[in-house]
DNA sequence: CTAAGTGCAAAAAGTTTGCATTCCG
DNA sequence: CGGAATGCAAACTTTTTGCACTTAG
């Protein structure tokens, strides 16, 4: 029993609306799946849902997460990811008008999200200017988050006490 | 004999000096490589590339291009990215305090960039909130280019009178 | 029924790496 | 000379696909 959202209903509609659409079907594995990604914190890999999929039901195989996925991307309620690592990620949409962005942090891999209107407007703006129709964007900062910052300067102490 | 701007004389020197630094050696293939890696347009691949270097050297290895596109980043003069279509590309690293970013076509592919000096001061706001040390940033927007617009019009028209 | 979905395993597609050989400094 | 660099091929990693079997509608 999913404790669904406001947010995860409205997407729930979308997804069935989609498959209704292209005449797709409703499986065990893909309500197992798809209940397991919304319980899931975002930008999660296809092996780590996966696994938490297996927990219940541990003949789904991998290709059928990895299609299913991929039909979420399709109907436009995930978002695939790849934050250069060589992995993809996935992560559940925003709603309409809400956008938000990445900062990840280069030593302990941390994904903080951000969220801020004046991008939204600039980004507008200059796609307008090329007469560019935006689909989607992607917006990330990459470099050392605080706390490994402070690990870094603990070190350096360290390393000069000796 | 490539024929350098005052930019590329500088990406040179850095080169230089980060190999001078770390004890690397200069060899025929390397400088092959880097010649026509800054003659070559930007957002180029490992594949192309080599098949450019080839051009003048077919005995070139993928693996040494591979190396020295990775010696090229490491160094600072030229960027990874990666656009979501699975390949790695490389671009020329810009001056000191200009970057752009892209727009990127997903029906023809095309690569646009861009530039504004508005985003770079949201951007080091926002990670000033977070206590984040941003290195490097990544900023794609991704939809329809103009022309693909204007085609996909075109493509709608002729079906309707037919 | 029958077209869509699943699971497995194999194929792709790219990126990395080990190693014998070559060659810069 | 001696350690770097190269080229080849093999190893990896992750994504994608073919196919025989199962199942939702």
């Amino acid at each position: 029993m999913p404790m669904d959202g406001a947010k995860t209903e409205r997407l729930r509609e979308t997804l069935a609306k989609y498959m209704a659409k292209k005449g797709l079907r409703s499986t065990e594995q893909r309500r197992l799946i798809v209940d397991t990604f919304f319980e899931s914190p975002a930008h999660i890999t296809i092996e780590e849902l996966l696994a938490n999929v297996r927990a219940s039901d541990p003949k789904v195989g991998y290709a059928t997460v990895y299609r299913t996925l991929k039909l979420l991307a399709e109907s436009g309620i995930a978002h695939e990811r790849r934050f250069g690592d060589g992995v993809t990620r996935y992560e559940l949409a925003d709603d309409e008008d809400e956008h938000h962005d990445h900062l990840i942090c280069t030593e302990c891999q941390a994904i903080i999200e951000f969220e801020d209107p004046r991008l939204e407007e600039i980004e507008q703006e200059i796609a307008e200017r090329y007469g560019f129709e935006v689909q989607w964007h992607k917006h990330e900062l990459y470099g050392v988050c605080a706390s490994c910052q402070e690990k870094r300067n603990k070190k350096a102490r360290n390393g000069r006490r000796k």
